[in-house]
RNA sequence: GGAGGGGUACCAAAGUGGCCAACUGGGGCGGACUGUAAAUCCGUUGCGAAAGCUUCGUAGGUUCGAAUCCUACCCCCUCCA
């Protein structure tokens, strides 16, 4: 008997060890340890939440932090509930920028979870994944319900959150509406009975709201597990899409290789320690050689690079990437597969042909890159916005450092 | 309900009858340097080959001429109730 419970003890402080690799905090860790306790000894697999937003289908590298610890918690026999938040994304989440959504329809979001389901498959395991809508039980509910969940809670406490307090104080509006997103992220909670949430940490505030409701419904509180956000390629700004700067999951192997090397230094070991799967051990011997010069950081940069996309698209295709990168931007050479454009053999103007081939989006573009020196006919620089061509076959033109076009004689 | 302030390009912010396609900063893009890093420097940043055209919350109006003046409307903020 005895040593039932040292294994289940040990057990406990091992699954402790994993979740807590790269986790910010853990609200409040002795409650995740009794849980892990009572898991073990039921054999009930504990639910761990994940909420999506069905707008934006694009999972990128930054959502990749949390996936991959969802991963892990799978591997230690855990199941993942996600949630697309189909109904709370009709509001919109408070974080900024006051447009109102345009609301989906159910094809929409049927496809956009489709899509979802597809690009976290590349993390997750699917056989214990399970996906849900949110619609499916806040639709349902009576405006006395709603009165009762916002009951719960002050504004002086809504306030709390970050993103309110900030344009609170700026001056900035809030809709009253935007209470309600974290009411209903945290009546997600109540509907799945879910142990754990995960997020990011600017997530937190909406963490414990699950909680807090939880308890009001006399529900066993879940725990708030919140991971780092990771900044996006211009090392400032958390990775997002609306701002541009992300890898996402999907991107061909040339792309996640390409953007992945032009993260800045200071990120890179970040970057190494959340998302390259390697051990703690090879993270903190890859800083400190590069702390004390013994390592290129560039070289350190291209391993970095492989791996995010080999573990997104492969080992081939990431071998792949790496070569081609080598060649065109390390040796200045052409690319392998340079995108073919057909035209006529008569003579055109460059502007017109770059925005046939839309490399530009219109001609005063075209023409200030010209101008700028930015643009190449096999490898001469052209400055003449006004220059006309005469395709030949396989005549290259590039834009900027990496936009290219052969030319074919149609 | 009352009083006041404000809505300018991707963002911030000047401009208050012609010199404004609109100062400046950030961001973006291109170039030099390089390691598709950072820093730095240069150019560029509505459309159009140009003439010119469309832009300053929305719709009208005044004027030879408006982002700038007038009218109505919409939106935001602050204070009072």
């Amino acid at each position: 008997m005895d040593h039932v419970v040292a294994d289940v003890e040990r057990e406990i402080a091992r699954q402790l060890e994993v979740i807590k690799r790269g986790a910010i905090e853990i609200i409040p860790e002795e409650e995740l340890v009794a849980k892990i306790r009572k898991s073990l000894q039921t054999g009930e697999p504990l639910r761990v939440k994940l909420g999506l937003d069905p707008s934006a289908p694009d999972i990128h590298v930054g959502h990749a932090v949390v996936l991959g610890k969802l991963r892990q918690l799978q591997d230690l026999g855990h199941i993942v509930q996600l949630v697309i938040g189909d109904f709370t994304g009709r509001i919109g989440d408070p974080t900024g920028k006051s447009e109102t959504r345009k609301q989906l329809t159910e094809e929409q979001v049927k496809e956009n979870a489709k899509s979802y389901e597809r690009q976290v498959g590349k993390v997750l395991d699917q056989a214990r994944t399970e996906i849900h809508f949110n619609s499916t039980w806040l639709a349902p509910l009576l405006f006395s319900d709603v009165v009762r969940l916002a009951s719960t809670l002050t504004v002086a406490r809504m306030l709390e959150r970050d993103e309110f307090q900030k344009r609170f104080t700026q001056g900035a509006p809030i809709s009253i509406h935007e209470f309600f997103y974290p009411l209903m992220q945290g009546y997600d909670s109540v509907a799945l009975k879910t142990d754990i949430e995960i997020g990011g940490t600017d997530q937190t505030f909406n963490l414990l709201m699950g909680r807090t409701l939880q308890k009001e419904y006399g529900l066993e509180p879940q725990i708030a597990l919140t991971m780092p956000i990771i900044e996006g390629l211009d090392g400032v700004q958390k990775m997002s899409k609306s701002l541009g700067n992300y890898i996402g999951v999907e991107e061909p192997a040339k792309e996640i290789y390409g953007k992945s090397m032009s993260i800045p230094d200071e990120l890179m070991v970040k970057y190494f320690d959340l998302l390259s799967g390697l051990t703690m051990d090879e993270v903190r011997h890859i800083e400190t050689a590069l702390q004390a010069g013994e390592m290129h950081p560039r070289d350190a940069k291209m391993r970095l690079a492989y791996l995010l996309t080999s573990r997104f698209q492969g080992s081939q295709e990431a071998d792949v990437a790496q070569a081609e990168f080598v060649r065109v931007f390390q040796k200045r050479a052409l690319p392998e597969d340079i995108p073919v454009f057909a035209v006529g053999q008569i003579e055109l103007s460059l502007v017109a042909l770059m925005v046939a081939a839309s490399l530009t989006p219109s001609n005063s573009e075209a023409r200030r890159l010209i101008m700028g020196g930015g643009v190449r006919v096999n490898g001469v620089q052209i400055s003449d916005s006004a220059h006309m061509l005469l395709p030949e076959e396989g005549m290259v033109v590039q834009v900027g450092k990496r936009k290219f076009i052969r030319l074919t004689i149609a």
